[in-house]
DNA sequence: ATTGTAGATGCAACAATGTTGCAATATGTT
DNA sequence: AACATATTGCAACATTGTTGCATCTACAAT
């Protein structure tokens, strides 16, 4: 447990949404080298602390796992990325994951983009 | 319609899958240039004959509309990439997308990941 | 407290994907 | 055939992510 990791895990801690590698690698940038920040997240990824998932730009986010359900059988639950502002965050909503003959299906991928409630009123 | 559009959409009808940018213009790497390849998608995608997507390692795929139906109410439907052979397709089945209080959902990314026919026999 | 070691970090270079500006070319319309 | 418009090639660039290697830090053993 590193000065990095601790600085990183707080800023998922603080807020409650996910953060792509990016704009958190930007935030740390006086703290740490960006290659450390994709390591980090690598790290915290294999051992469960953290997930990713691809954003609607192929640009790679996290969240942290605590704060999140994962309802379907595949072990993931949707996210939402809002188009205007970029607020990207985790659902608790369940999905029904169709299963389909012949195929092995291992995960699923299932992003939400739209409006979120500040942009859309 | 110019010899590169041809070109293009000759391949697209070919196969019945999806295609990566990346795999399409090293494909035609003798014939265009492979910026010629990114306009001509983004071109044919505009007019409705291509729709695209994120694939799971961030990179753009595209494929044919004709060849697929949209079933949800967000005019998308799941695609399917094999994490063995890379095949990736689209999926032609109904999938229930919930709706979420006080955000306007303008589309939907669904994407399978999993072995195909092939690779899980 | 000191030492030793495995793992973590910084840095520079690289790789891959995608975009842009501009000059040259092709299309298809008159 | 000539013209106007859209398309293409090329080079340069931007962004995101990865790798090799030297250095440093965390922490366990002494």
């Amino acid at each position: 447990m590193t000065r990095s990791v601790t600085m990183v895990l707080n800023r998922f801690e603080q807020i409650n949404e996910a953060i792509s590698v990016v704009k958190l690698a930007e935030e740390l940038s006086d703290e740490m080298n960006r290659t450390t920040v994709y390591r980090i997240l690598k790290r915290l990824e294999g051992n469960g602390t953290l997930h990713s998932f691809i954003g609607k730009d192929g640009t790679r986010w996290y969240a942290i796992s605590s704060q999140c359900t994962s309802t379907n059988p595949y072990g993931a639950h949707p996210h939402f990325q809002c188009k205007d502002c970029g607020k990207t965050e985790c659902l608790s909503i369940d999905v029904e994951i169709p299963t389909i003959s012949n195929y092995k299906i291992e995960s699923v991928s299932l992003l939400y983009i739209g409006s979120c409630g500040n942009c859309n009123s």
